[in-house]
DNA sequence: AGGGTGACCCGCA
DNA sequence: CTGCGGGCCACCC
């Protein structure tokens, strides 16, 4: 009877997964969309946690800032608020931010989430 | 029902 | 380095 609901329940469980993999990045650290996808259970589906990030209310004060694109690059628009406030909140907490990109190869977590499924 | 969009990604040229 | 194509999928016309 409730498939409406079923589905708000399942989309509110997706959100949640997703918030509590970002939640878990360490200060000064960044991950991949990808990364956080595949770590809420959603593996493949990157696309969603731009979705979900952008709907989390703020009073949650989710380190939103430290999800980045694949390749360092910061996905939101260049340009707009949000862009600028993530380059601040990162370089606040000392990560390097140069022309809107990461060196994941330094800062980025995906290596060692890699690390932790392997051993 | 179908098309456009987007805080994405990956392989390949 | 830059596309391009295809995959992904929730949402909004």
């Amino acid at each position: 009877m409730n498939d409406v609901l079923d589905d708000d329940e399942a989309r509110a469980l997706r959100a949640q997964r997703i918030i509590d993999a970002v939640a878990a990045i360490p200060r000064g650290r960044v991950a991949s969309y990808s990364a956080i996808a595949a770590r809420a259970g959603y593996p493949g589906r990157a696309r969603l946690i731009g979705r979900v990030l952008g709907e989390a209310p703020n009073r949650l004060d989710l380190p939103w800032h430290r999800v980045l694109r694949a390749d360092g690059k910061i996905g939101i628009p260049a340009g707009t608020r949000g862009y600028r406030e993530q380059c601040r909140r990162l370089k606040d907490e000392g990560v390097v931010v140069k022309d809107g990109r990461v060196p994941m190869s330094a800062f980025g977590l995906d290596h060692d989430l890699d690390r932790a499924i392997w051993g």
